[in-house]
RNA sequence: GGCGGGUUGGCGGAGAGGUUACGCAGCGGAUUGCAAAUCCGUGUAGACCGGUUCGAUUCCGGUACCCGCCUCCA
């Protein structure tokens, strides 16, 4: 058995993972708010945790692996949402959650076994709520149900702050009822505008936190392995869902190992709105990037550093992904065994920029079959995968199809003559002009290509019809 | 203010206390009418200052700079 070793957020280290079931290894991580089109950073925990889920695969057998993601569909950027457009709230968490499927299918990410959404479960979230009442640990006041933190004295283990320490940055939403500041909300009421839910304590709503500790109780038990998701929520949401599961259910111990993934950059900085630089996984796919390109980028960065999204890697992968399927197509190849290096670096904490030096390898050394079997295991599929220049290409219109098909057939003919005659004149103004129009003119003694670029300009041809 | 991460060659980005990361770009060569593509070869590193060591880019301490989280955010 390949051993696996996993950085815990918990202990800030590396350890060994262990499950607690080898034949059903549980992992929960948590998902999006379902408002709007998936952006880049939201793809990032989605390919980090969909490769830790096709390595545990791997290693424990493919039935032998529980994975669990959510949608949250209540939520108050939804509710504003809905304000603004005066759309159903349903109507456009049902459309994001579509939208979401087809953005990360293109990424190759395999769909985790459940993913539940937060309104199916309102029933757990009370059930828990009323739990943490009973055991002392929340308390309600003025229509709301809030955790006591000073109740749980691991309160910031996993964040590794205290509660005083927090208080004195004092940024702390300022509400009267608090017992203590950093008391957080579990269940808020809900006026008539508002989606909610009869409970003990009225019509209202959950806090944002209770949701993945019902979840993830009801579909992977009290304790379970692996809980994932981006770094930023470190701290407060799974601090606090700590709180909620492990006051609950104090003997379980809740999930086990930890895992964050970093943020996503844009050209070194932050993607944000007012940057500029704010962009979703569709927008990408629109501008003709392959899914497989997307995710290699993203792999090529270690999970736990900052991914800086550029185009120069974005065409790097494009460009390493054509040649790589160019050998494959060229050797064929039978069923072959992963590749071991890739399996040992993927095993060591997820290792992906190691893993595709390993593939890069069996590149080097025209190993085709392990190449292509070897890169399913990070979500690539070599013999399905169309270069950005292929999938431009197919978007083009009949009418510059058959252009470029006569441009061909043209640019054969004057190389015929001008080998003929050993005068090049006429062929090298006609390739200075395609040239100009953004297209790559390759020629062999047997054929003559024309391979449109990123740059392809159609209308530059018309002097050429 | 609190917590955490980073600084590697032109660019991206790893592992390893002493032996080529890898890719792209560059350079030289093969090939080509010229190119492109392809193939072969090849140079350039480890922020700064100390310490441990026979030996550190790799371990430890400090300095500088950068970044993230602490507020809805993946």
């Amino acid at each position: 058995m390949v051993t696996i070793r996993l950085h815990n957020t918990l202990t800030r280290k590396k350890e060994v993972f262990e499950p607690l079931d080898a034949s059903d290894v549980r992992m929960y991580v948590c998902g999006p708010t379902v408002y709007d089109r998936a952006h880049l950073g939201n793809a990032r925990p989605v390919l980090v945790f969909d490769v830790l889920f096709r390595l545990l695969r791997h290693v424990y057998g493919e039935g032998a692996v529980t994975y669990a993601r959510n949608f949250t569909d209540v939520d108050d950027k939804i509710n504003a949402r809905a304000a603004e457009t005066g759309r159903e709230i349903g109507e456009i968490t049902e459309e994001t959650i579509a939208w979401y499927h087809q953005d990360m299918d293109a990424l190759g990410a395999l769909r985790p076994t459940h993913e539940p959404r937060a309104t199916a479960y309102i029933a757990q979230m009370i059930a828990m709520i009323e739990r943490l009442i009973a055991r002392g640990h929340a308390y309600e006041v003025a229509g709301h149900v809030l955790f006591d933190v000073r109740s749980y004295p691991a309160y910031g283990r996993l964040s590794g702050r205290s509660v005083d320490d927090m208080i004195a940055g004092a940024r702390v939403e300022v509400a009267p009822f608090k017992r203590d500041p950093m008391d957080f909300v579990l269940w808020k009421p809900s006026d008539a505008s508002l989606p909610g839910w009869e409970s003990p304590w009225g019509r209202g709503r959950p806090g944002w936190h209770i949701e993945c500790s019902a979840m993830s109780h009801e579909l992977l038990g009290a304790s379970f392995d692996i809980h994932g998701g981006g770094l930023d929520l470190q701290f407060p949401h799974h601090e606090n869902e700590i709180a909620q599961s492990c006051c609950a259910f104090p003997d379980a111990g809740f999930a086990r190992y930890w895992l964050h993934n970093e943020m996503v950059q844009v050209e070194g900085k932050k993607m944000s709105k007012s940057l500029g630089n704010f962009f979703t996984v569709r927008d990408l796919l629109d501008q003709g990037w392959p899914g497989e390109v997307i995710r290699f980028v993203m792999l090529s960065t270690h999970y736990r550093k900052p991914m800086d999204w550029t185009e120069i890697k974005a065409q790097d992968a494009d460009t390493r992904l054509s040649k790589w399927q160019e050998l494959i197509r060229e050797c064929g190849g039978e069923e072959m065994e992963t590749d071991p290096q890739v399996v040992a670096d993927l095993s060591d904490d997820l290792n992906t920029p190691g893993a595709i030096k390993a593939l890069q390898d069996l590149y080097s050394k025209k190993d085709a079959a392990s190449l292509r079997n070897s890169c399913h295991l990070l979500g690539i599929d070599l013999l399905s995968f169309k270069p950005r220049s292929a999938l431009l290409q197919e978007r083009r219109s009949d009418s510059i199809a058959t252009l470029l098909k006569d441009l061909k057939r043209r640019v054969s003919e004057v190389r015929g003559e001008a080998l003929a005659k050993k005068d090049f004149a006429e062929m090298d103004k006609l390739k200075t002009r395609l040239t100009d129009a953004g297209i790559e003119v390759r020629m062999s003694k047997a054929d003559v290509q024309l391979v449109p670029g990123p740059n392809f300009d159609p209308t530059k041809l018309e002097a050429l019809k």
